[in-house]
Order: C-alpha cells, then sequence, then structure tokens
DNA sequence: AAATAATGTTAAACTAGATTAACTTTTATT
DNA sequence: AATAAAAGTTAATCTAGTTTAACATTATTT
C-alpha cells in the first residue's frame, strides 16, 4: 500500500472528475504501486506487453515508436499529473507497439492490467473518471491530426511552444522536431526564421 | 420510445462490450431517438453545439473541418455500426469545430447530451461501455499520427483500402485523398502508378 | 438526348521540407 | 582543464507532394 502523501497528486487528479469516500480512496491505494526510474529506464518497450497504466509524480517520458527504416517518431511527452502508457498494448494486454522511456529521473503510481479491472469492479464510478480522461485524450489527438494538415511546420512549433512552454523548455530540441514529424535541421531552420522576425 | 427492431443494431454493438438485462435495455431504447438524414444534410455543423452522439443504422457521414484558407479537411468516416459527432464539442457542450455531413442518406439513433447524462445515472454499466469505446477510438486515432508521420502518401493509401474496402468503394476519390492529407491530383497520380505496377 | 454538374486525369512548374555533410556550441565525464 | 559526447546550426542539393490549368469521364437533371 503506497503511502497516502506520496498519492496526493493522484488523488487530488481524481477529485476533479469523480467524488470517492475515504473508503473508496483507500481501496484505490491499495490497488496501486509507486515506481521511481532513472534517466533513461524505459517504462514500456515496443514488443513488450504493457503491464501498467502509470500516473507520474514527477519527471518527464516520451512515447515513440521505431519504424522499419529505423527511424524514431514520438508521439507523445508525459510530465507530472500526466498519464502514460502504450493503451493499445494495456487494453488488449498484446505486445506495445511503442516505448515509453524517461527523459528525467520519473516518479510514478502504476496500476497493473489486473488490478485495475479489480479495481473497478470494486470502485465502478473509476469508469467514469477513465473514460472522461480517454475523452478528453481522444479530442487532443484528433485536434493533433487536424494541425498536421492544417498547419505548417513553423505554425505547429509556434503552436506547441504555447501550449507547452514547460515541455518546450525541459526536453531536447531535436526530440520536438521528431514529435513535430520533421528533421532537427529544418526546426533549426524555423527557430533562426523566428528569431530574425 | 424508439421500436426495439429498429434499435436492434444498437443493441447487438452495445451486447459485444457490456450485458445489460432486459429492463436496462429498456431504459436505453427510452433514451434515444432515431432519426433520418437525406443525403447533404448535416448532423453537426462547425460553431453550433453538438448536441447529439449518433450511432448510425444506416448510410454514411464524412467528419471535416474548414481551415482559415477554406480548405476542407476530412477528419473521419463513419458508416453502419459507427459513431459519429464531435465529441470535443459533445463532451463541453461548447461550438463544435467540425462538421458532420451525410453522403448518404442515414439513420441513426441518437443520444442527447442531456439524456446521456441521465441515462449513465441509471444505468451505470454503460460508463463501461463508452470508456471501452473511447479507448479503441483513441489507440486508432495514435496509430493514424504514427502512419502519418512513417507513411509515404502511397503506403497511406494502401493501408486504407485495405483497412476500409467498403468505405475505399461508397466514396468519391477526392475525399479519400482530403481524409489521407493529400490532393486528389497526386492521389490520382498514385493510383495511376499502382495500375502500372 | 442534351446539358450541366460532379468527379477524375495528366502534365508542367513550383515549394516545403528532407537529406547529406561539415561545423559550432553546450553538457557531461575523466 | 581536457576530452568526449550530445545537441544545435548552416548551407547545398534533392524529392515528395502542391499548384495551376486544361482536359476527360461519369452521373444527374431537364
Amino acid at each position: 500500500m503506497i503511502q497516502e502523501k506520496k498519492a496526493q497528486p493522484l488523488l487530488d487528479y481524481i477529485r476533479r472528475f469523480v467524488t470517492l469516500t475515504h473508503e473508496e480512496e483507500t481501496i484505490v491505494l491499495s490497488s496501486v504501486k509507486y515506481r521511481k526510474y532513472l534517466k533513461g529506464q524505459y517504462i514500456v518497450q515496443q514488443g513488450d506487453v504493457c503491464k501498467y497504466s502509470s500516473f507520474i509524480l514527477s519527471g518527464c517520458t516520451k512515447t515513440f515508436y521505431v519504424d522499419d527504416k529505423g527511424q524514431e517518431h514520438i508521439i507523445m511527452f508525459a510530465i507530472e499529473d500526466w498519464w502514460t502508457s502504450d493503451i493499445g498494448s494495456f487494453i488488449t494486454q498484446t505486445s506495445a507497439d511503442y516505448n515509453v522511456q524517461c527523459l528525467e529521473t520519473t516518479e510514478t503510481i502504476q496500476f497493473s492490467y489486473y488490478a485495475q479491472e479489480e479495481l473497478l469492479q470494486k470502485v465502478p464510478k473509476l469508469e467514469r473518471l477513465f473514460r472522461m480522461m480517454l475523452e478528453r485524450a481522444f479530442v487532443a489527438s484528433q485536434k493533433r491530426i487536424v494541425r498536421n494538415f492544417s498547419l505548417t511546420a513553423k505554425e505547429q512549433y509556434l503552436h506547441f511552444k504555447e501550449q507547452y512552454p514547460e515541455i518546450e523548455q525541459r526536453i531536447p530540441q531535436y526530440m520536438i522536431a521528431s514529435y513535430l514529424g520533421i528533421t532537427k535541421e529544418f526546426l533549426s531552420k524555423i527557430k533562426s526564421q523566428l528569431a530574425s522576425e
């Protein structure tokens, strides 16, 4: 059982969506595990089954895909108060398409697939929490598709900077380029263009 | 109250995720409305609040976004047994970013925002249904982002044909080009290349 | 059957962004 | 402080996909 103090950010997060009794909160805390990763370690590896859905207490991760040509494509970043996993692998318990790697020392609270299923039986209110989280995630994902289609690389970069100023500070530029789907050289060009404007 | 016969595809769909009692099924049917749209009509219009989440009994829709330059970008198609709406607008009841237009005469079963909230109170099991639907939708959306980044236009077209052969038949090519994020001219070139291989 | 609108094709000129490669700056390690 | 490794820059060349524009084919309407 995780200490309530450590789990405070998770409880705060949950409260934004549903109201749990103290007893229900206790059940949640008894279903999860605390785990700390070092910089460079993998939470999920392409090919493995994704066993956990992880809530981030501190640190930063990137989720990426290595394609047939060996190219790395960053799908998302995650920082404090975000969730990360390979959901496709997690929900079907089949091998993961993506890697989740820590870019900093990262503290997490983890829900295992089976613990989560059991937890949802015991605290059905959490179905609502997950439903609402997924609604938001899906909407954000759709919006990203639209941006990909309708904005130039420069516009996408400006949008990223505006939407995630904290992430932009913490992460090397070449990873931001990968997230935007452009090369690091081209992002560099965009930045020098912006600087001279 | 919708006739049980008409709602059969919806009930079958729900049964793939959760098991409802007959009484619960009746509550579901009493919360929804049947509505038929003609070809060309809009289920949702950019700027309006999206009032309904629609399950498609027959027909076909496109969801698209018109950008600042007046360009239309198709985000998704939907056919029988799929759901369509502007989820972002639906869940927050704020104005929609997207249009949903019928490409054929389209019969739907619709959940209004308020009816759905009420329904979820009465039949909490449905939270699980929606959670699972959204998991799948989110995974599919993420995969599309990855394909956008890692496949050429030709590869994406082949993937589309393979994954949605029925849709490819029913829809004009220029809309498929829009869905893939390329021009109709370039799709035409790809097709002639493929034909001469 | 003719006319119109919608859809699809071809080809030339163009451009956003990729590739390659050499170089500079910053950060981490000894 | 010196060295190595990681991250970022610049510039020339290249290419996948766009734009423009004219034309061809297929549906739809009268």
